[in-house]
RNA sequence: GGGCGUUUAGCUCAGCUGGGAGAGCGCUUCCCUUACAAGGAAGAGGUCGGCGGUUCGAGCCCGUCAACGCCCACCA
C-alpha cells in the first residue's frame, strides 16, 4: 500500500471493474425486492454542475445501501432533450457558419441536431461515470428516443379527446428572442423601477376626459375601452360614453368592471385585450376586440399608425413623446413593479393574444393535491407540502405549444378542405371528415417537461406492459431540488396518477441549491460557479461526493466552501492510514465479506463492537428519515474520534499480545471491514479500493450491508477514558512533557482496575502506577473520574502555586454546579412537580458534586 | 400584496417527543510517540436574535417585534 492516499490513484480502476460485474442492474440482486428510482434527466446538452454533483451523490448514496441491503435496486438514468437549449445550442453554431436554421430548412436542422446529440450529448453522462455513480447504463434512455416518443404521442393523443387538451387564442407569454410562447413558470418575475404614465383620454362629445394610468404607453395603439369599477363614484357618469383615443383617434367605450382596482392610480384603467390576461378577460366580458399591436418580433404592428415598425421600447419613447407634445401626458411617477423575463434568455417577455395548445390542468389538480393530503406521496421535508399544495391550488392552464423544431412534434392535422383537427396514435393520410388528402400538420413541437413529466413510467416502457413497469413501478424516491417542484414534480404527480392510476413515488426528498461560501447564488453568469469535475481534478472524487453529502442538510441551501472538501480528502488519508495499519503492520486480510464477529472479545473489542452495533442502528434510522448529512456526520466523527483515536490505541496493546491479539486482530478487521460498508455509499472508490486491501477478494459494491449484533461493553471503559484524558490535561496544564512518566496512586473502590484497565491507563497517560495508599506527608494532586481518585505525588513535578490555582477553579466550578443542583432540589415545587427520575437523577448529581468537591477541598488544604 | 424559511461558538451548521449547549473548519499551547505532521494530545471561545407568556424547568412550546433569505402574485 501507498503510505498516502491518493484519490485518483484509486479511482480510475473500479468503475470497469462494477459495470462488468453487472453491479449496477438490478439483477445482481435476483431474489430482492424491488426498489426503485429514476434520475432527473439532465439536459443533454449540459455538463455536470455542482448541483447534479449533489443530487446524484444523494441518489447514488440511496441505491448504494439498497443493493447491499439485498434489493433489486434499480436506478434509470438518461437526459432531457431541453428543447429551448438544445435548439439554442446548435443555433449558435450554425450562427459561426453564417447560416440560420431557415437556411437549412426544419428537417435538415433536426437532423444537425441529432449529429450534435449524437457527437457532444454523452459528455454528461461521461462525467457522470467519473463521479462513480452506479446508475444502469443498460437501462438509458432519452426523451426523445422512439419509445419514450410513442408515450407522448399516447397522453397526447388521450388527453385530447379527454378534453384535457385544447388548442384556443388566449394571452400567453411569448419570448421575443427565442420567438416561441413559454408557459408561465418559465417566466421570471424581476422587481424593477419602472414609470407609471398618467394620460389624458378625452371624450369624444362634450368636455372633459378619463386620465388613465399605465406603465406602458405603447400598448395604448391597441386599446379598445377605459374601463373603471361600477361602484366608482367618481366615473359614474362616464360609464357608456366615448372616449376618443389620444394618437389615433379611434373610438372606444368606458366600459365598467369589477377586475378594475379604484385605489390603483386613477381608478380608471386603458384596456388592451390582446396584451394584457386582465384586459383580454375585460374584453370578453365586454365583447372589446382585441387588436395585436405587437408583433413577434416585439415590433409595432400596422395597427399603431404612425408608429408601425417600431420596436417596443423605441415606440414607448416616441409615444411617451408624442404624448408630451400634444398635452395629452399629465404626469409620470417612478414606479416599482415586476416585469417579465424569459427565464432562458432574461429577454422581457410580451403578454400576446396567441393560438396556442394548452393542458387543461384542473381536473388532474385534484387528485394530485390528493395524493399529498393522503399522505400516498410525502415530501421530505415535509413543509414543501403546503408549498406545492398552495401553487396547484392556483395553477392555470398551461402553454405546451412551442414555436421551434427540435422536440416532440405536435400529432395534430388540419384539413384545409373542411377544417377538421385530427389528433391520432398514426399519422392520417387523408381527412376522415372529407376525404381530403390535403392534410397539414401542426408545426409546432411541445413543451420539453411534457415529455419529462412522464419520464417514471415511459422509461420503464410504458405505454407497453413490461415486466420493467410491472416491478419498478411506482418509484420509491425522487430527489431533486425545490427549484423544480412546479416544473416536474408536480406535473408527473398529475399526469402519473392520471395515466397510471398510482403515485409514481413514494418519497420526495427535496435538497438546498448549493450556493458559494459566502451565500451567494452560484451561477455561470456570475462567474462564480465552482466546475465539480475542477474539485475532483484537485482533491478526488470520494473527498467531493462526502463533502457535499455531509453539507446537505435537508431542506437548507448548502453554502459550499471548497475547505469541505479539503477536509475530507484528510479524513480519507486517516482511513487509508487506518487500514494500512491493519493490513501492513498488523497483519490482518483475508477477512470475511459478512459475519466474522469474535466469540470472546476482550473488553476494548467488546466496547467498540458495542459502539459498532449503536451507531449502525443510528445509521440506518437517518438513512430511512433521508438524513444523509447527519448519517455521515455521525460515522465520520465515529470514525475519527472513536475508532481511530480511542480504539485503535487502546487496541495496540492487546495486540501484542500473544493470548489476546487474535481477538483484537478479529474485532480490528470487522470493525475497519463494517466501516468500509457504512461508507461505501458516499466514498465508493476509496472503500472499494482499502477492502481489496483487507478482504476476501469480494466486491464491496455488491456485499450485504452490515447488520452487527449488539455488544456489552465494559462499565470501567467511560472511567479509563475520563481517567486517561483528565492526566493527559494535568500534564498539559502543568507543562510536563510527554517523554516524562509520572507515578499515580489510585484509589478504586468500585475495582474497576483490572490488569487490562491499569495496562491501558499506565501506557495511554503515560504514568506509573504505584501501589499502596498515598502518604500523608507528601503533597499530592488528583484527578478524579467517576469513583476513581488517581493521587499524583507533586513534589517535584509541578508548580505548586499552578496546582493551587488548578485546584481553586475546580472547586469554583465543582461549587456552583452543586448550588444550581441544590436550588433545584430547594424548590418544593420541583420536588412535587417533576417526575421522579429526573428528581433522583438531580439528587445523585448534587451527592456526587458535593463528595468531588469534598476531595477537591481537601486536597487543596493540603497543598496548604 | 400573499405565503414559507432562517436567526445557536469567529465561519458553516446539528440539537429527535422541553430535564445541566454539540460537531466540522478556524484559533491557542505542547508533541515528528514505530498507521497517519494530510497527524496526535490538551485548551480557549456561546446572557441559543429582542421582548413577553406557559411550565417546577424553555435553544426547544405559544404570542409579538426585528433582521436576513426564498417562493408565489393579472394593482394596469
Amino acid at each position: 500500500m501507498r503510505a498516502t492516499y491518493e484519490p485518483h490513484a484509486v479511482e480510475t480502476r473500479w468503475y470497469s471493474v462494477w459495470e462488468g460485474a453487472g453491479a449496477f442492474t438490478p439483477e445482481v440482486n435476483p431474489d430482492g425486492r424491488p426498489f426503485s428510482i429514476v434520475i432527473p434527466p439532465p439536459n443533454v446538452t449540459g455538463s455536470l454542475h455542482m448541483g447534479h454533483a449533489l443530487d446524484l451523490s444523494i441518489q447514488d448514496a440511496i441505491i448504494r445501501r439498497k443493493r447491499m441491503q439485498g434489493y433489486a435496486a434499480l436506478w434509470i438514468p438518461g437526459t432531457d432533450h431541453a428543447g429551448i437549449a438544445t435548439q439554442n445550442v446548435v443555433e449558435r453554431e450554425l450562427a459561426a457558419e453564417g447560416l440560420t436554421r431557415d437556411d437549412l430548412g426544419r428537417e435538415a436542422f433536426v437532423e444537425r441536431v441529432w449529429a450534435w446529440k449524437r457527437s457532444s450529448g454523452s459528455r454528461i453522462t461521461e462525467q457522470m461515470r467519473t463521479m462513480g455513480f452506479s446508475p444502469d447504463w443498460t437501462r438509458e434512455r432519452f426523451t426523445m428516443d422512439e419509445g419514450l416518443s410513442k408515450a407522448v404521442r399516447k397522453v397526447f393523443v388521450e388527453l385530447y379527446h379527454q378534453g384535457l387538451i385544447y388548442r384556443g387564442n388566449r394571452i400567453i407569454n411569448w419570448c421575443p428572442r427565442c420567438h416561441t410562447a413559454i408557459s408561465d413558470i418559465e417566466v421570471d418575475h424581476e422587481d424593477e423601477v419602472g414609470e407609471l404614465f398618467y394620460i389624458t383620454y378625452p371624450f369624444l362629445e362634450g368636455d372633459g376626459h378619463l386620465t388613465v394610468a399605465t406603465t406602458r404607453p405603447e400598448t395604448m395603439l391597441g386599446d379598445t375601452a377605459v374601463a373603471v369599477h361600477p361602484d366608482d363614484e367618481r366615473y359614474r357618469d362616464a360609464i357608456g360614453r366615448t372616449i376618443l383615443l389620444p394618437l389615433l383617434d379611434r373610438q372606444i367605450p368606458v366600459v365598467a368592471d369589477e377586475a378594475v382596482e379604484m385605489d390603483f392610480g386613477t381608478g380608471a384603467v386603458k384596456v388592451t385585450p390582446a396584451h394584457d390576461v386582465v384586459d383580454f378577460e375585460i374584453g370578453q366580458r365586454h365583447g372589446l376586440e382585441a387588436l395585436k399591436v405587437i408583433d413577434t418580433e416585439a415590433r409595432i404592428t400596422a395597427v399603431g399608425g404612425p408608429f408601425t415598425g417600431q420596436d417596443r421600447f423605441e415606440a414607448r419613447e416616441a409615444v411617451r413623446h408624442e404624448l408630451d407634445v400634444r398635452g395629452y401626458l399629465e404626469k409620470v411617477e417612478d414606479h416599482h413593479h415586476s416585469v417579465g423575463h424569459c427565464s432562458r434568455c432574461g429577454t422581457v417577455v410580451e403578454p400576446m393574444l396567441s393560438l396556442q395548445w394548452f393542458v387543461k390542468v384542473g381536473p388532474l389538480t385534484t387528485p394530485a393535491m390528493a395524493a399529498i393530503t393522503e399522505q400516498r406521496s410525502r415530501f421530505v421535508p415535509k413543509r414543501w407540502e403546503n408549498n406545492y399544495l398552495r401553487w396547484m391550488e392556483n395553477l392555470r392552464d398551461w402553454t405546451i405549444s412551442r414555436q421551434l423544431w427540435w422536440g416532440h412534434q405536435i400529432p395534430a392535422w388540419y384539413c384545409d378542405t373542411c377544417g377538421e383537427v385530427v389528433v391520432s396514435m398514426e399519422d392520417p393520410t387523408e381527412c376522415p371528415r372529407c376525404g381530403s388528402d390535403e392534410l397539414r400538420r401542426d408545426e409546432d413541437v411541445l413543451d420539453t417537461w411534457f415529455s419529462s413529466q412522464l419520464w417514471p413510467f415511459s422509461t420503464m416502457g410504458w405505454p407497453d406492459q413490461t415486466d420493467d413497469l410491472a416491478t419498478y413501478y411506482p418509484t420509491d424516491v425522487l430527489v431533486t431540488g425545490f427549484d423544480i417542484i412546479t416544473f416536474w414534480v408536480s406535473r408527473m404527480l398529475m399526469i402519473g396518477v392520471h395515466f397510471t392510476g398510482t403515485e409514481p413515488f413514494a418519497d420526495i426528498v427535496i435538497h438546498g441549491l448549493i450556493r458559494t461560501g459566502d451565500g451567494r447564488k452560484m451561477s455561470k453568469s456570475f462567474g462564480n460557479a465552482v466546475d465539480p469535475l475542477e474539485l475532483v481534478d484537485r482533491y478526488g472524487v470520494d473527498p467531493l461526493r462526502l463533502a457535499l453529502l455531509q453539507g446537505a442538510a435537508p431542506g437548507h441551501d448548502i453554502p459550499f466552501d471548497e475547505q469541505w472538501v479539503d477536509g475530507t480528502r484528510r479524513f480519507g488519508n486517516k482511513v487509508w492510514n487506518a487500514l494500512r495499519f491493519a493490513v501492513e503492520h498488523v497483519g490482518i486480510t483475508g477477512v470475511p465479506v459478512t459475519g466474522n464477529y469474535p466469540t470472546d472479545p476482550g473488553p476494548e473489542d467488546a466496547w467498540i463492537l458495542s459502539r459498532l452495533a449503536e451507531v449502525t442502528v443510528e445509521v440506518d434510522r437517518l438513512f430511512d428519515e433521508y438524513r444523509l448529512a447527519d448519517a455521515y456526520s455521525l460515522l465520520y466523527n465515529f470514525a475519527w474520534a472513536e475508532v481511530f483515536d480511542w480504539y485503535l490505541e487502546l487496541a495496540k496493546t492487546p495486540l501484542r499480545d500473544e493470548e489476546r491479539g487474535e481477538q483484537s486482530k478479529v474485532t480490528l478487521g470487522v470493525v475497519l471491514r463494517d466501516l468500509l460498508k457504512l461508507f461505501h455509499p458516499a466514498i465508493p472508490f476509496l472503500t472499494e479500493e482499502l477492502w481489496s486491501e483487507l478482504g476476501d477478494g469480494s466486491l464491496l459494491i455488491t456485499s450485504a450491508w452490515p447488520e452487527p449484533p449488539s455488544f456489552e461493553g465494559p462499565p470501567s471503559m467511560a472511567i479509563l477514558q475520563d481517567l486517561i484524558t483528565g492526566l493527559r490535561s494535568f500534564r498539559s496544564e502543568h507543562h510536563i512533557s510527554p517523554k516524562v512518566k509520572f507515578d499515580v496512586i489510585l484509589a478504586d473502590p468500585g475495582g474497576a482496575g483490572a490488569d487490562w484497565w491499569l495496562d491501558q491507563l499506565s501506557g495511554l497517560a503515560g504514568v506509573t502506577i504505584v501501589g499502596g495508599e498515598p502518604d500523608p506527608d507528601v503533597a499530592t494532586s488528583r484527578v478524579v473520574a467517576g469513583p476513581v481518585q488517581a493521587f499524583i505525588p507533586v513534589e517535584g513535578l509541578v508548580d505548586l502555586d499552578a496546582e493551587r490555582s488548578r485546584l481553586a477553579k475546580a472547586v469554583a466550578a465543582t461549587g456552583a454546579d452543586l448550588d444550581r443542583s441544590q436550588a433545584k432540589l430547594g424548590n418544593p415545587n420541583f420536588r412535587e412537580r417533576a417526575p421522579a427520575d429526573v428528581v433522583t437523577s438531580e439528587q445523585s448529581k448534587a451527592d456526587e458534586a458535593r463528595a468531588r468537591l469534598d476531595k477537591l477541598e481537601a486536597q487543596l488544604a493540603e497543598l496548604g
